[in-house]
DNA sequence: GTCTATACCAAGATAGAC
DNA sequence: GTCTATCTTGGTATAGAC
Protein backbone atom coordinates (compact mmCIF):
# COMPACT_ATOMS: atom_id res chain seq x y z
CA UNK A 1 0.00 0.00 0.00
CA UNK A 2 2.82 2.46 -0.88
CA UNK A 3 1.48 5.68 -1.39
CA UNK A 4 3.21 7.60 -3.92
CA UNK A 5 2.23 11.45 -3.99
CA UNK A 6 1.53 13.79 -6.65
CA UNK A 7 3.49 13.28 -9.60
CA UNK A 8 4.56 16.68 -11.05
CA UNK A 9 2.06 16.46 -14.18
CA UNK A 10 -0.58 16.52 -11.31
CA UNK A 11 0.75 19.21 -8.90
CA UNK A 12 0.78 21.58 -11.96
CA UNK A 13 -2.46 20.67 -13.34
CA UNK A 14 -3.95 21.31 -9.99
CA UNK A 15 -2.16 24.79 -9.92
CA UNK A 16 -3.92 25.33 -13.64
CA UNK A 17 -7.66 24.19 -12.28
CA UNK A 18 -7.11 26.49 -8.86
CA UNK A 19 -6.18 29.38 -11.25
CA UNK A 20 -8.84 28.73 -14.05
CA UNK A 21 -11.73 28.52 -11.28
CA UNK A 22 -10.81 31.56 -9.26
CA UNK A 23 -10.93 33.68 -13.32
CA UNK A 24 -14.09 31.65 -13.93
CA UNK A 25 -15.83 32.34 -11.10
CA UNK A 26 -14.51 36.11 -10.47
CA UNK A 27 -16.34 36.47 -14.02
CA UNK A 28 -19.55 34.41 -13.60
CA UNK A 29 -19.93 34.20 -10.01
CA UNK A 30 -20.19 30.99 -7.71
CA UNK A 31 -23.72 29.63 -8.14
CA UNK A 32 -23.26 29.33 -11.65
CA UNK A 33 -20.46 27.78 -12.39
CA UNK A 34 -20.57 23.93 -12.81
CA UNK A 35 -17.99 20.91 -12.32
CA UNK A 36 -18.98 20.52 -15.86
CA UNK A 37 -18.22 24.14 -17.49
CA UNK A 38 -14.78 24.32 -14.96
CA UNK A 39 -13.93 20.84 -16.22
CA UNK A 40 -13.80 22.20 -20.02
CA UNK A 41 -11.93 25.53 -18.90
CA UNK A 42 -9.08 23.39 -18.30
CA UNK A 43 -9.18 20.40 -20.92
CA UNK A 44 -10.51 17.78 -18.69
CA UNK A 45 -13.75 15.52 -18.31
CA UNK A 46 -15.71 15.96 -15.54
CA UNK A 47 -14.35 13.24 -13.78
CA UNK A 48 -10.86 13.90 -14.76
CA UNK A 49 -11.27 17.52 -12.62
CA UNK A 50 -13.22 15.84 -10.08
CA UNK A 51 -9.89 13.23 -9.53
CA UNK A 52 -8.00 15.86 -8.31
CA UNK A 53 -10.19 17.20 -5.83
CA UNK A 54 -12.19 14.54 -5.32
CA UNK A 55 -15.54 16.85 -5.21
CA UNK A 56 -17.31 20.19 -5.99
CA UNK A 57 -16.50 21.30 -2.09
CA UNK A 58 -13.16 20.10 -1.93
CA UNK A 59 -12.40 21.80 -5.11
CA UNK A 60 -13.77 25.40 -3.96
CA UNK A 61 -12.74 24.88 -0.36
CA UNK A 62 -8.91 24.75 -2.21
CA UNK A 63 -9.80 27.95 -4.13
CA UNK A 64 -10.17 29.70 -0.93
CA UNK A 65 -7.02 28.20 0.45
CA UNK A 66 -5.73 29.27 -2.42
CA UNK A 67 -6.70 32.85 -2.19
CA UNK A 68 -5.79 33.32 1.49
CA UNK A 69 -2.34 32.36 0.69
CA UNK A 70 -2.74 34.86 -2.44
CA UNK A 71 -3.16 37.67 0.29
CA UNK A 72 -0.83 36.59 2.52
CA UNK A 73 1.61 36.79 0.07
CA UNK A 74 0.69 40.39 -1.22
CA UNK A 75 0.13 42.06 1.93
CA UNK A 76 3.44 40.81 3.33
CA UNK A 77 4.52 41.78 6.86
CA UNK A 78 4.09 45.55 7.31
CA UNK A 79 0.62 45.80 8.45
CA UNK A 80 -0.50 44.39 11.60
CA UNK A 81 -3.60 42.18 11.37
CA UNK A 82 -6.37 44.19 11.47
CA UNK A 83 -4.50 46.58 8.79
CA UNK A 84 -4.76 43.32 6.57
CA UNK A 85 -8.50 42.60 7.00
CA UNK A 86 -9.00 45.97 6.14
CA UNK A 87 -6.92 45.51 3.04
CA UNK A 88 -8.31 42.70 2.03
CA UNK A 89 -11.80 43.65 2.50
CA UNK A 90 -10.99 46.99 -0.16
CA UNK A 91 -8.91 44.10 -2.56
CA UNK A 92 -12.12 42.39 -2.87
CA UNK A 93 -14.35 44.47 -4.47
CA UNK A 94 -12.60 44.60 -7.16
CA UNK A 95 -13.47 40.56 -7.45
CA UNK A 96 -17.42 40.47 -7.08
CA UNK A 97 -17.25 36.73 -8.12
CA UNK A 98 -14.93 35.67 -5.44
CA UNK A 99 -16.61 37.73 -3.10
CA UNK A 100 -19.55 35.84 -3.67
CA UNK A 101 -17.84 32.66 -3.47
CA UNK A 102 -16.75 33.01 -0.38
CA UNK A 103 -20.10 34.35 1.22
CA UNK A 104 -22.33 32.00 -0.37
CA UNK A 105 -19.61 29.00 0.56
CA UNK A 106 -18.67 29.95 3.78
CA UNK A 107 -22.83 30.13 4.81
CA UNK A 108 -23.38 26.84 3.51
CA UNK A 109 -20.43 25.18 4.99
CA UNK A 110 -22.52 26.39 8.43
CA UNK A 111 -23.74 22.44 8.02
CA UNK A 112 -21.56 20.45 10.44
CA UNK A 113 -21.82 17.70 7.08
CA UNK A 114 -20.81 20.10 4.71
CA UNK A 115 -17.33 18.86 3.35
CA UNK A 116 -15.44 22.32 4.05
CA UNK A 117 -16.96 22.90 7.51
CA UNK A 118 -14.01 21.88 8.95
CA UNK A 119 -12.14 24.57 6.84
CA UNK A 120 -13.85 27.14 8.38
CA UNK A 121 -13.91 26.35 12.04
CA UNK A 122 -9.97 26.37 11.91
CA UNK A 123 -9.87 29.54 9.71
CA UNK A 124 -12.11 31.06 11.86
CA UNK A 125 -10.32 30.35 15.34
CA UNK A 126 -7.27 31.36 13.80
CA UNK A 127 -8.16 34.60 12.67
CA UNK A 128 -10.43 35.46 15.47
CA UNK A 129 -6.91 34.27 17.84
CA UNK A 130 -5.07 36.37 15.70
CA UNK A 131 -7.52 39.45 15.46
CA UNK A 132 -7.74 39.54 19.35
CA UNK A 133 -3.66 39.39 19.52
CA UNK A 134 -3.81 42.49 17.73
CA UNK A 135 -6.42 44.46 19.93
CA UNK A 136 -4.12 43.77 22.86
CA UNK A 137 -1.18 44.82 21.59
CA UNK A 138 -3.04 48.40 20.23
CA UNK A 139 -4.54 48.42 23.57
CA UNK A 140 -1.04 47.97 24.99
CA UNK A 141 0.06 50.83 22.96
CA UNK A 142 -2.61 53.15 23.46
CA UNK A 143 -3.97 52.70 20.07
CA UNK A 144 -7.17 51.16 21.16
CA UNK A 145 -9.89 51.85 23.83
CA UNK A 146 -9.02 49.53 27.03
CA UNK A 147 -12.92 49.23 27.50
CA UNK A 148 -12.88 46.86 24.16
CA UNK A 149 -13.20 43.11 25.31
CA UNK A 150 -10.41 41.89 22.77
CA UNK A 151 -11.95 38.35 22.11
CA UNK A 152 -15.76 39.70 20.99
CA UNK A 153 -14.02 42.62 19.20
CA UNK A 154 -12.11 39.98 17.03
CA UNK A 155 -15.45 38.22 16.36
CA UNK A 156 -16.87 41.70 15.74
CA UNK A 157 -14.28 42.49 13.13
CA UNK A 158 -14.83 39.31 11.13
CA UNK A 159 -18.44 39.29 11.41
CA UNK A 160 -18.42 43.38 9.63
CA UNK A 161 -16.19 42.01 7.47
CA UNK A 162 -18.45 38.98 6.34
CA UNK A 163 -21.45 41.05 6.91
CA UNK A 164 -20.33 43.85 4.68
CA UNK A 165 -19.05 41.61 1.72
CA UNK A 166 -22.93 39.90 1.96
CA UNK A 167 -24.46 43.72 2.01
CA UNK A 168 -22.15 45.16 -0.82
CA UNK A 169 -24.19 43.01 -3.71
CA UNK A 170 -27.29 44.95 -2.76
CA UNK A 171 -26.63 48.57 -4.10
CA UNK A 172 -24.86 49.78 -0.61
CA UNK A 173 -23.89 53.29 -1.14
CA UNK A 174 -21.21 53.30 1.36
CA UNK A 175 -17.54 51.51 0.58
CA UNK A 176 -17.27 48.40 3.03
CA UNK A 177 -13.85 48.99 3.46
CA UNK A 178 -14.86 52.49 4.71
CA UNK A 179 -17.54 51.36 7.47
CA UNK A 180 -14.75 48.70 8.68
CA UNK A 181 -12.19 51.43 8.98
CA UNK A 182 -14.94 53.97 10.76
CA UNK A 183 -15.73 51.26 13.07
CA UNK A 184 -11.35 50.72 13.56
CA UNK A 185 -11.52 54.64 14.12
CA UNK A 186 -14.12 54.44 17.11
CA UNK A 187 -12.85 51.81 18.66
CA UNK A 188 -9.63 53.59 19.28
CA UNK A 189 -10.83 56.88 20.55
CA UNK A 190 -11.86 55.94 24.78
CA UNK B 1 -59.67 38.95 -17.16
CA UNK B 2 -61.12 39.73 -13.93
CA UNK B 3 -58.49 38.68 -11.57
CA UNK B 4 -60.63 36.59 -8.54
CA UNK B 5 -58.20 36.64 -5.43
CA UNK B 6 -56.92 33.60 -3.35
CA UNK B 7 -60.16 31.45 -2.18
CA UNK B 8 -60.37 30.63 1.68
CA UNK B 9 -59.10 26.90 0.47
CA UNK B 10 -56.30 28.77 -0.83
CA UNK B 11 -55.53 31.07 2.25
CA UNK B 12 -55.09 28.43 4.59
CA UNK B 13 -52.90 26.22 2.75
CA UNK B 14 -50.32 29.35 1.85
CA UNK B 15 -50.17 29.36 5.98
CA UNK B 16 -49.65 25.60 6.50
CA UNK B 17 -46.63 25.74 3.45
CA UNK B 18 -44.72 28.42 5.35
CA UNK B 19 -45.13 27.43 8.41
CA UNK B 20 -43.90 23.50 7.86
CA UNK B 21 -41.70 24.87 6.08
CA UNK B 22 -39.89 26.82 8.87
CA UNK B 23 -40.19 23.66 10.49
CA UNK B 24 -38.65 21.13 7.81
CA UNK B 25 -35.65 23.76 7.47
CA UNK B 26 -35.43 24.06 11.29
CA UNK B 27 -35.12 20.22 11.64
CA UNK B 28 -32.20 19.42 8.31
CA UNK B 29 -31.37 22.82 7.39
CA UNK B 30 -32.23 24.96 4.01
CA UNK B 31 -29.91 23.14 1.18
CA UNK B 32 -31.27 19.55 1.94
CA UNK B 33 -34.68 20.52 1.53
CA UNK B 34 -36.33 19.89 -1.62
CA UNK B 35 -39.36 20.80 -3.30
CA UNK B 36 -40.76 17.23 -3.29
CA UNK B 37 -40.48 16.84 0.22
CA UNK B 38 -41.96 20.12 0.95
CA UNK B 39 -44.60 19.10 -1.26
CA UNK B 40 -44.97 15.62 0.24
CA UNK B 41 -45.03 17.98 4.14
CA UNK B 42 -47.67 19.64 3.40
CA UNK B 43 -49.42 16.86 0.99
CA UNK B 44 -49.44 18.37 -2.45
CA UNK B 45 -47.64 17.27 -5.70
CA UNK B 46 -44.88 19.32 -6.59
CA UNK B 47 -46.86 21.53 -9.41
CA UNK B 48 -49.15 21.36 -6.39
CA UNK B 49 -46.82 23.76 -3.79
CA UNK B 50 -44.88 25.86 -6.75
CA UNK B 51 -48.87 26.65 -7.94
CA UNK B 52 -48.59 28.69 -4.90
CA UNK B 53 -45.61 30.63 -4.97
CA UNK B 54 -44.29 29.81 -8.31
CA UNK B 55 -40.76 28.79 -7.50
CA UNK B 56 -38.77 27.78 -4.61
CA UNK B 57 -36.78 30.63 -4.29
CA UNK B 58 -40.09 32.66 -3.99
CA UNK B 59 -41.32 30.11 -1.64
CA UNK B 60 -38.60 30.83 0.93
CA UNK B 61 -38.82 34.74 0.27
CA UNK B 62 -42.53 34.16 1.40
CA UNK B 63 -40.97 32.43 4.46
CA UNK B 64 -38.43 34.76 5.54
CA UNK B 65 -41.53 37.78 4.96
CA UNK B 66 -43.27 36.00 7.23
CA UNK B 67 -40.58 35.71 9.62
CA UNK B 68 -39.74 39.37 9.84
CA UNK B 69 -43.91 40.02 10.20
CA UNK B 70 -43.54 38.12 13.55
CA UNK B 71 -40.54 39.73 14.73
CA UNK B 72 -42.68 42.77 14.35
CA UNK B 73 -45.63 41.16 16.10
CA UNK B 74 -43.40 39.54 18.52
CA UNK B 75 -41.83 42.48 19.73
CA UNK B 76 -44.00 45.55 19.71
CA UNK B 77 -43.40 49.41 19.45
CA UNK B 78 -41.83 49.76 22.83
CA UNK B 79 -38.25 49.00 21.85
CA UNK B 80 -35.71 51.26 19.29
CA UNK B 81 -34.80 49.35 16.48
CA UNK B 82 -31.13 48.76 17.67
CA UNK B 83 -32.85 47.48 20.33
CA UNK B 84 -34.91 45.20 18.01
CA UNK B 85 -31.99 44.12 16.48
CA UNK B 86 -30.26 42.45 19.30
CA UNK B 87 -33.68 41.19 20.39
CA UNK B 88 -34.13 39.45 16.92
CA UNK B 89 -30.30 38.17 17.11
CA UNK B 90 -31.04 36.83 20.84
CA UNK B 91 -34.20 35.32 19.61
CA UNK B 92 -32.60 33.83 16.30
CA UNK B 93 -29.91 31.21 18.49
CA UNK B 94 -33.01 29.41 18.90
CA UNK B 95 -34.08 28.90 15.51
CA UNK B 96 -31.01 27.30 14.36
CA UNK B 97 -32.84 26.24 10.96
CA UNK B 98 -33.65 29.70 10.25
CA UNK B 99 -30.66 31.82 10.95
CA UNK B 100 -29.45 28.66 8.04
CA UNK B 101 -32.00 29.72 5.69
CA UNK B 102 -31.42 33.13 6.05
CA UNK B 103 -27.82 33.54 6.01
CA UNK B 104 -27.91 31.10 2.42
CA UNK B 105 -30.58 32.96 0.93
CA UNK B 106 -29.30 36.47 2.08
CA UNK B 107 -25.90 34.92 0.06
CA UNK B 108 -27.06 33.55 -2.76
CA UNK B 109 -29.38 35.89 -3.82
CA UNK B 110 -26.61 38.83 -4.23
CA UNK B 111 -27.14 37.89 -7.78
CA UNK B 112 -29.40 40.53 -9.57
CA UNK B 113 -30.78 37.15 -11.71
CA UNK B 114 -32.30 35.50 -7.96
CA UNK B 115 -35.55 36.17 -7.29
CA UNK B 116 -35.25 37.41 -4.01
CA UNK B 117 -32.77 39.47 -4.48
CA UNK B 118 -35.18 43.11 -4.92
CA UNK B 119 -36.19 41.39 -1.31
CA UNK B 120 -33.13 42.25 0.24
CA UNK B 121 -32.52 45.24 -1.89
CA UNK B 122 -35.76 46.62 -0.41
CA UNK B 123 -34.96 45.22 2.93
CA UNK B 124 -31.87 46.65 3.72
CA UNK B 125 -32.82 49.83 2.57
CA UNK B 126 -35.61 50.19 4.83
CA UNK B 127 -33.50 48.76 7.87
CA UNK B 128 -30.40 50.81 6.99
CA UNK B 129 -32.70 54.17 7.22
CA UNK B 130 -34.43 53.12 10.11
CA UNK B 131 -31.21 51.97 11.89
CA UNK B 132 -29.56 55.28 11.13
CA UNK B 133 -32.57 57.46 12.04
CA UNK B 134 -32.45 55.36 16.08
CA UNK B 135 -28.58 56.67 16.01
CA UNK B 136 -29.32 59.96 15.27
CA UNK B 137 -31.98 59.65 18.23
CA UNK B 138 -29.90 58.67 20.67
CA UNK B 139 -26.95 61.07 18.98
CA UNK B 140 -29.65 63.71 19.89
CA UNK B 141 -30.35 62.53 23.65
CA UNK B 142 -27.03 61.64 24.33
CA UNK B 143 -26.72 57.95 24.92
CA UNK B 144 -24.50 57.59 21.35
CA UNK B 145 -21.06 59.09 20.34
CA UNK B 146 -21.98 61.92 18.09
CA UNK B 147 -18.38 61.20 16.80
CA UNK B 148 -20.31 58.37 14.63
CA UNK B 149 -21.48 58.56 11.55
CA UNK B 150 -25.25 57.16 11.40
CA UNK B 151 -25.48 56.16 8.01
CA UNK B 152 -22.00 54.04 8.40
CA UNK B 153 -23.15 52.54 11.78
CA UNK B 154 -26.51 51.64 10.07
CA UNK B 155 -24.35 49.32 7.80
CA UNK B 156 -22.24 48.37 10.43
CA UNK B 157 -24.83 47.01 12.76
CA UNK B 158 -26.38 44.88 9.69
CA UNK B 159 -22.93 43.61 8.78
CA UNK B 160 -22.48 42.60 12.51
CA UNK B 161 -25.84 40.82 12.80
CA UNK B 162 -25.52 39.11 9.28
CA UNK B 163 -22.15 38.13 10.18
CA UNK B 164 -22.38 37.02 13.35
CA UNK B 165 -25.36 34.26 12.52
CA UNK B 166 -22.68 33.16 10.26
CA UNK B 167 -19.83 32.89 12.40
CA UNK B 168 -22.34 31.23 15.09
CA UNK B 169 -22.61 28.30 12.81
CA UNK B 170 -18.79 27.47 13.94
CA UNK B 171 -18.22 26.56 17.43
CA UNK B 172 -18.40 30.25 18.47
CA UNK B 173 -17.81 30.80 22.17
CA UNK B 174 -19.21 34.07 22.80
CA UNK B 175 -23.10 34.33 22.39
CA UNK B 176 -23.64 36.37 19.22
CA UNK B 177 -26.40 39.21 20.82
CA UNK B 178 -23.39 40.01 23.49
CA UNK B 179 -20.79 40.63 21.09
CA UNK B 180 -23.90 43.07 19.34
CA UNK B 181 -24.22 44.91 22.80
CA UNK B 182 -20.71 45.27 23.52
CA UNK B 183 -20.51 47.19 20.13
CA UNK B 184 -23.76 49.41 21.01
CA UNK B 185 -22.11 49.85 24.69
CA UNK B 186 -18.80 51.01 23.04
CA UNK B 187 -20.88 53.11 20.78
CA UNK B 188 -22.40 54.72 23.77
CA UNK B 189 -19.33 56.29 25.40
CA UNK B 190 -17.57 59.55 23.69
C1' DG C 1 -76.91 27.72 -11.72
C1' DT C 2 -73.40 29.42 -14.77
C1' DC C 3 -68.84 30.45 -15.51
C1' DT C 4 -64.06 30.98 -14.98
C1' DA C 5 -60.13 31.72 -11.98
C1' DT C 6 -58.10 29.04 -8.60
C1' DA C 7 -56.40 24.60 -6.72
C1' DC C 8 -54.16 20.90 -7.80
C1' DC C 9 -51.88 16.58 -10.38
C1' DA C 10 -49.16 13.45 -13.88
C1' DA C 11 -45.61 13.32 -16.75
C1' DG C 12 -41.68 15.03 -18.66
C1' DA C 13 -38.13 18.52 -20.10
C1' DT C 14 -33.88 20.14 -18.58
C1' DA C 15 -29.77 20.45 -16.12
C1' DG C 16 -26.26 19.59 -12.61
C1' DA C 17 -23.48 16.35 -9.37
C1' DC C 18 -20.82 12.57 -9.35
C1' DG D 1 -24.53 6.92 -17.46
C1' DT D 2 -27.30 7.49 -13.28
C1' DC D 3 -29.51 9.96 -9.90
C1' DT D 4 -31.74 13.90 -8.14
C1' DA D 5 -33.41 18.60 -8.34
C1' DT D 6 -36.28 22.47 -10.25
C1' DC D 7 -39.78 23.90 -13.07
C1' DT D 8 -43.06 23.52 -17.39
C1' DT D 9 -46.78 21.78 -19.96
C1' DG D 10 -51.19 20.43 -20.28
C1' DG D 11 -54.58 19.06 -18.19
C1' DT D 12 -59.12 18.09 -14.47
C1' DA D 13 -61.89 19.47 -10.50
C1' DT D 14 -63.89 22.86 -7.57
C1' DA D 15 -64.72 27.24 -5.14
C1' DG D 16 -67.37 31.01 -5.16
C1' DA D 17 -68.59 35.72 -7.61
C1' DC D 18 -72.40 36.96 -10.31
Amino acid sequence: MATRGPYAKGVAKREEILSKALEVIARQGYRKTSTRELAAAVGLSEAGLLHYFGSKEKLFEAVLRARDEADTARLGDELDVIDKLGAVVRHNADVPGLVQLYSTFSTEAGDPQHGAHEYFVERYQRLRAALAASVRARQADGTMSTAADPEKIATLLIAVSDGLQIQSQYRLDAEPADVLDHLVELLGAG
